[in-house]
DNA sequence: TTGTAGGCGTTATCAG
DNA sequence: CTGATAACGCCTACAA
């Protein structure tokens, strides 16, 4: 099928190119509407679609955005598995084509940076979801493209963050915990990472103890990684190890999951034994049984976001929109805390 | 940042831009090994980095995958939240990176064509999920482009397809359960489609009952959509109506997972009073409690063979590059089904 | 082996 | 309001 070009409309149309340019990217204005008609009739006859190479070389506009998620610890698979990213994608992907954008997603080597793929495909935007080191936000910044970060604490005015109040997520977690008669809570989580979620909800963790005069005690931090393997094995742990424990807050859902499986395979009952609230409230946290209490977060609508902050700092070309914003936090209270 | 291009390479090096191109694309057998020494060097210092725009302009080669997975029914998201989906986007995904290639994410919009994106993107291949119209399918055979499917029974050489046996499966899956002494066994299902897979595992459902010389049952066929949903719907009615109904067959672990909840929901014990087999093998299928047995297909694995056949077709530059490939299928036996 | 120049499809400038 | 025409960055005959 061989390619039908601006200058075969402009020949059909009995135009110029450069009119059939101006109709095409709406200045009409600058144009007879008698042309405007030739032009639209011979698109249509024609079938004409236009070659976004052509036009990105031309004016360095890519209607392309990229969208990085985290890979797996072996590096070599994106973590789409954790439906929280899915479902964040689900959200960008949705927004971004319904306004005339695609969207390249990819996780990034390991230590390589992004900056060649922005350049390659002169991308128009990105938006990083997860934490990385330093010098990939440095070299993100030499690209000078808006950028929006989601689940990061980088203190850059450079970048839009969409974030969420992970301090009093995790408070509210351990709170409704404390609130149900429960003294010994322990902590299930990734790696607790300076400036990333995960140290704020460890942080709200805390804040409730103290607010509670509850003694903190490091012994039940389980740190390691946000994986349902590591939430069954901390589970395990803690059925074997530590009859005291009651309850446990575990940073993330799917963690939390693991946590009730481990739990149970050590024989103890959820919520009868020992309560267990998570975080996220993915799409998985209702279908566990019993279903999981959890803290809420719209993922799906924070992906949106995400992609609308992305796209009116792109058509006010500047990098960073307005101050950082903050989704909405609440409580999803299921089956898996127990008053005691 | 004002980008380097391959003229700044070619002054920076004293040499020509041909000579800079050439090196770049591996052609050196056409340049003398100084020559490409000086190139790398300039290549180096100046940090140069191809923009694929001009590239594909040039060459009608983008590096770039367009990738379709099916949307939800309201058409405005992706079916991400089916993990099946993501498994297989992460082994697309790690391949084509790995391959030099990247990969544009994205729903088809309802009726909308799919031309449109390849031919404005000059996309170099399409893996599309799912099931369509006629119409898609020969729109896209008009932009001539490699094309893998997954999970469709077109009939047509045109295309690729990584298959699956998915008549066999259905026929492991509820011979597995009739070994066990089950004999009222429901199939719960999404739409069962002409040329769908699900069409064949239902086919495989028929077979295994025939053999075994069970009376083929249309009211234990429950069949509207590929949902968590659905799945609970139809395990509430068959608790509530079908005490005779000991078995069930799900078409797809999603909806397996669902029914397991409606059961228990309708207060019946999975598996003692009920048992369960379901279809994928996602990443939850062995999170659920009790564990779920399933018929299990490598998802991540065939997605990365369906990137493997569409990079080696599109490097021997012809459409089709053998007979349709079937992926291996084995019995997953966890914890649902019971022996009567 | 090397360099020159034309073309890929658009956009944008700048005279008419 | 319109129409040439020069970029945009790269590739590749073709010529030297």
């Amino acid at each position: 099928m061989k390619r039908v070009t601006l200058k075969d409309v402009s020949e059909r149309a009995g135009v110029s190119t450069a009119a059939v340019s101006y109709v095409l990217n709406g200045r009409e204005g600058k144009v007879s509407p008698e042309t405007v008609d030739k032009v639209h009739s011979a698109v249509k006859e024609l079938n004409y679609i236009p070659d976004f190479s052509a036009r990105s070389l031309a004016n360095n506009k890519s209607k392309l955005i990229g969208v990085v998620i985290p890979q797996t610890e072996d590096q070599s698979q994106l973590l789409l598995q954790n439906p929280f990213y899915s479902e964040l994608v689900c959200g960008i992907e949705g927004k971004l084509r319904q306004s005339g954008y695609h969207m390249i997603l990819s996780g990034v080597d390991k230590g390589a940076g992004y900056l060649d793929t922005s350049m390659q495909r002169n991308l128009d935007g990105a938006i990083i979801m997860g934490i990385y080191q330093e010098s990939f936000y440095e070299e993100l910044k030499k690209v000078s493209m808006p950028i929006v970060l989601i689940d990061s604490y980088i203190n850059d005015s450079y970048f839009n963050v969409i974030g969420l109040d992970d301090e009093e997520g995790g408070y509210l977690a351990v709170k409704h915990l404390i609130d149900n008669g429960h003294v010994n809570i322990a902590l299930v989580t990734g790696m607790i990472r300076k400036d990333g979620v995960i140290e704020k909800r460890f942080l709200g963790y805390k804040r409730a103890l103290k607010e509670a005069n509850l003694f903190y005690n490091a012994d039940y931090v389980f740190e390691h990684s946000v994986s349902y393997e590591y939430g069954e094995q901390a589970g395990r742990i803690i059925a074997d190890k530590h009859p005291e424990i009651t309850a446990v807050f575990a940073t993330s859902d799917l963690v939390a999951l693991g946590v009730m499986r481990g739990l149970s395979e050590g024989g103890r009952k959820v919520p009868y034994d020992v309560s267990i609230i998570g975080f996220d409230d993915i799409f998985y946290a209702r279908m566990s049984t019993p279903p999981l209490t959890t803290v809420k977060q719209n993922i799906t609508a924070r992906g949106a976001m995400a992609a609308e902050r992305l796209l009116s700092a792109i058509q006010n070309a500047e990098h960073r929109t307005d101050q950082p914003i903050l989704m909405p936090l609440e409580l999803a209270v299921r089956q898996t805390v127990r008053k005691l």
